[in-house]
DNA sequence: CCGATTTAGTTAGCTATGCTAACTATCCTC
DNA sequence: GAGGATAGTTAGCATAGCTAACTAAATCGG
């Protein structure tokens, strides 16, 4: 291994992860007029995402969080008509979870306004640059799975 | 302004925001034996890359939070040994705030877990990749300051 | 130069979100 | 069917966010 390339893999590392933490945090203020905190937000991100009702193992580990987190979320999602909550057929311990319609509408609401910042911001490039990125974003998709 | 266009951006922008969430979400689990919060942690970054002592008000600034938010923070921080706070000489109503010793090798510690990681998983990439993934943080940062 | 207003930070008290430990109910294994 | 494993919940605690109300210092108007 070349030393001259491994430090130009910890120099890249250094300007991506920082630049992913500035990224989201401009972004991060649009969420505030969601009406819902950041963990639900998330959490109900997954499960529109998922295309099918989740358990809440699977929930929390997709969340990186434990099972009681992930409970306390849920049923006060459940409250607020996000979420359903439907006792699985073929393990009665187990639940699965699944947005309503309302909670779809707000998701997808919040996520457009995301977006929607981030794509004007991306206006002034041309097609070259957006070529650019869009092929980043693919590697950057694969080394994500290598970590 | 080409619809085509318009779309591919819009397209663009959620694979990137996409693309962030998950990178971080993989990175994060780095701090968990950081000993500190990842409010600290975050704070602490700024301190220490800000390269001078911050007000208050600068700090919760930057960190998106508000200033009673941020008081708590460093109050807790100051007891940890993490910074040192010297009232400002010019405005006595004012505080400095600084990283120790102990805070900035804590930090640099915890940063270098975080990006030791990404950093291997960048090392399968060829010459190329990473030429092409410097161009495109290059452009990502240009962008972020125009959200 | 003095009273009123503005500004910087703190304190109090609430909410949201994270954890571990301990519990209940169900499932699976022998 | 008894005993252990597994899915989720409950209780209690810590961290981190907020607003409202406060203190103290600086600034401004007359």
């Amino acid at each position: 291994m070349s030393t001259t390339k491994e430090k130009r893999e910890w120099e890249l590392a250094d300007r991506l992860h920082s630049a992913a933490i500035h990224l989201l945090r401009r972004l991060r203020i649009q969420d505030l007029n969601s009406g819902i905190g950041p963990a639900k937000l998330s959490a109900l991100s997954v499960l529109v995402f998922s295309g099918r009702p989740l358990s809440l193992a699977e929930l929390a580990a997709a969340e990186q969080v434990k099972n009681p987190t992930m409970s306390r979320l849920i049923a006060a999602m459940e409250r607020e008509r996000l979420v359903r909550i439907t006792p699985a057929k073929e393990d009665a311990r187990s639940i699965l979870i699944a947005p309503t319609h309302r909670g779809r509408a707000l998701l997808l609401a919040g996520k457009k306004r995301r977006v929607e910042s981030l794509a004007k911001a991306l206006s002034p490039c041309d097609v070259a640059d957006l070529d650019q990125l869009g092929r980043s974003v693919e590697l950057l998709n694969q080394l994500i799975r290598r970590i």
